[in-house]
DNA sequence: TTGACAAACTAATAATATTAGTTTATAAAT
DNA sequence: ATTTATAAACTAATATTATTAGTTTGTCAA
């Protein structure tokens, strides 16, 4: 029949729907095929059951992850670089709720999303030899960067703020607070 | 047959197997009630299913979690307090690998948990009270606190830090730059 | 001793994922 | 133009887990 379904259409489908849903374990097969007018074994001819397709979201995840952080960060310097970073990884998880959750690290390890992965902190990493960090003290920070906007935007995603009290507010004031912290500021 | 098993050893034995496969989704009726020496429907006798299951094991989650928070803290005060919540709720982590994950709040909110929740979030806003330190500006550094810590130790349990550098350190670096940023030293 | 009940059981059904084997549309080769 | 190879669809069958229905059995209290 060979129609013009490929690989990468039925991963930003699987993409859109797992968005739509707000988890990407809510997804299943049975829908995927679904909304690409194909049966469910038919999946079959392009990824490796749902296994793999949890797989390839992660690579494509991490991918537009690393885009996402790299344009924005394109042109900017110092601690308004950081900020920049900190805000285009909240909106990226916004825009991508049902998968964003793929960027933590799987059981198994591997080498290609490990690639990616190293490569968004090293974006960081350059950003904080600008200041004079490196070595294990960069380390620290990235670590540091990463928990802090992480652990923010995932309570925001799952719905951890329940007051009716300035998010964007609290996000600011968090990530000032630590910079200002650092001597960064 | 009316043998001596409960709801609470139900959970109590899922929360250990969750914890041995370190994620509770991956838990099944089936190997729960293998370690239990029943058989897979006779658990409807105690819970609603897997969805009831896993609403229990949130209780349970938020309970311990509340537990574990209130004994370190007691007769603890100022940054000394909540340098122990973080601790206390980095430990806490660690020995509930599985069944951490069930503190982010679920599609449906709920008056029980979210009571559990405001129990041990009021813990926090009492040492910050302490500060002097009350109202908005209060909860914005709450939010702080749990987004950071939550982040760093989601981080940790996925195996998101790989590289050789200590963990330990890098935390406390996290929280104090993060005091420190607040002018709460 | 009997009767009620809770909690176990077996058997059957449902939902999803996966595998096996078949058909068919397209595109290249004769 | 016809044939042939192949990729990608399909149907049918199987496996796994969860759930529901209905039955049996052990315990406790009347």
């Amino acid at each position: 029949m060979a129609r013009d379904l490929t690989k990468e259409k039925v991963v930003n489908k699987a993409a859109d729907l797992a968005n739509e849903l707000g988890d990407v374990h809510q997804l299943t097969l049975k829908e995927l095929a679904a909304a690409l007018n194909i049966k469910v074994p038919s999946l079959y001819n392009h990824i490796e059951g749902i296994d793999g397709l949890i797989y390839a979201l992660r690579v494509h995840t991490h991918t537009i992850w690393y885009e996402n952080l790299r344009d924005a960060m394109a042109g900017k310097i110092g601690s308004e670089a950081l900020w920049v970073a900190a805000q285009s990884y909240r909106s990226f998880a916004h825009a991508n709720p049902g998968v964003y959750q793929l960027i933590l690290p799987a059981a198994e390890t591997n080498s290609e999303i490990d690639q990616i992965g190293w490569n968004t902190i090293s974006l960081l990493l350059l950003i904080l030899g600008s200041f004079g960090l490196d070595g294990d003290e960069a380390l620290h920070v990235v670590r540091g960067f990463r928990s802090l906007v992480h652990g923010f935007v995932s309570l925001e995603l799952a719905g951890g703020f329940e007051l009716d009290l300035d998010l964007d507010q609290s996000f600011e004031q968090l990530f000032k607070a630590y910079l200002n912290g650092l001597n960064l500021v």
